[in-house]
DNA sequence: AGTGTATGAATGAACG
DNA sequence: CGTTCATTCATACACT
């Protein structure tokens, strides 16, 4: 019992979680404590199995932005210096830590990709899914695939990508044309012809060419032209995140 | 859908990984490797379903409980074949592989070194052009774990049995009356003043210094004076539960 | 109130 | 070995 309800209220103040990364403890909450924590028995007094509160780090909107902001920038991964840079800059708005830094990168890039995931496959089904999926059925797709995601971290630029791409305009013979276009340094095939940005990535998500330039898209999410083969572009967000 | 299952159906089966360990061969069976595969994973008609969910390793309480103390006994990096022996110990709670004792030993080591790292980041401003390149570490060949101290909260002062992740940014004011100190060349931060020995690694727990002499402690496990800031102990048992 | 979802945190597993 | 991926846990918040 006293384990799974942190008393504290909501307070969500995070005490100077900053400087600390992951740690690698044992933690195994669910149902037993047994943790040998090492240390932390500051011999100042007995101590009983009490849980830790564990408050959890609640970014605030302007740093989820400068979160974001970087995050669609390129630097999906950023190296151990840069998080420090980063923590650094959002400390100004708030507490914050490394780990926090950390994990809010990690946890981004692994969901990004699950859910960009998800969607290719929702479209997969041979189900004649049309309504609001602007993927056309036709699936017969190339294998080419180049998604850069992680890679290195040692470097950390990507502000301007122009990794030589394989350039794997592949249309299938005979079937719907479709192109791949890099949003975020990941490899997309889409459909030629508007392009759901809505659809595709949320109510919130804008897409900017290489350029910086908006692409516009009508009340409806619903890109003017087609996006460029073997273009880049970059999702940002104008807030909140995405559903889907 | 699943809030909070207390003790997940995790089936704690981990197929054998019998033969030899994880060092080098295939990696990565699990079909869920979705890696950078966002985009075209299709056509193939039917992907090779391995039947095989693979199912992660849960360690118990009682595994954790053995595999930090040997590890916090000094033990950081056990060969091969005491990886044996310490599964074929832990196998008496539940199914384990070599392979996960493996990896239990580099996650716990690897992430013990980064939270130190870290730590000792935050604590050194940036006042050093830090190439990440060129500078061999200063420190020896030692793997220094920093201990979580209760840090902050004047008051709410407990050492939690589980997940510690808070650490006391700055020293702050005046700094704290803690101290580090090594032992089995793992960094400690201690309270200045007795330390209990007892407390931190049991009973049957030892202290002794680089000299190799024990140091003395009174019915209570507590030093009777305080560990030598910068100083190495080395953790010895009266008892050797485990083989180290 | 509960129920579902979004997301911070943790960690086993694995890659290069 | 350091870094990254995938999965899971737990909690804050939104919803009907």
């Amino acid at each position: 019992m006293f384990k799974s309800k942190p008393c504290n209220t909501h307070h969500q103040w995070q005490h100077d979680i900053n400087s600390s990364l992951i740690s690698s403890g044992c933690h195994r909450p669910p149902y037993n404590s047994v943790n040998v924590r090492l240390l932390s028995v500051t011999v100042t007094g007995c101590e009983e199995r009490s849980p830790e509160p564990k408050p959890r780090w609640n970014p605030k909107p302007e740093q989820i932005r400068i979160l974001e902001a970087i995050f669609n920038s390129g630097m999906v991964n950023p190296p151990r210096d840069e998080i420090r840079k980063i923590r650094a800059q959002l400390q100004e708005y708030g507490q914050v830590g490394d780990a926090n830094v950390f994990y809010w990168f990690q946890n981004r890039k692994s969901r990004s990709k699950h859910k960009l995931r998800n969607l290719q496959n929702s479209k997969q089904p041979p189900q004649q899914n049309q309504q609001t999926l602007q993927t056309p059925p036709p699936i017969t797709n190339i294998t080419t695939l180049t998604a850069p995601s992680s890679s290195s971290s040692s470097s950390s630029e990507k502000s301007s990508p122009n990794k030589s791409v394989g350039e794997s305009g592949a249309v299938g013979p005979g079937g719907a044309a479709r192109s791949t276009v890099f949003i975020n340094d990941v490899a997309f095939e889409v459909a030629v012809g508007p392009f759901n940005v809505r659809e595709a990535f949320g109510d919130d998500a804008i897409l900017i060419n290489s350029s910086g330039q908006p692409i516009l898209t009508n009340e409806w999410g619903l890109t003017l032209h087609s996006l460029q083969h073997g273009g880049f572009y970059y999702l940002v967000r104008s807030l909140s995140p995405f559903p889907v």
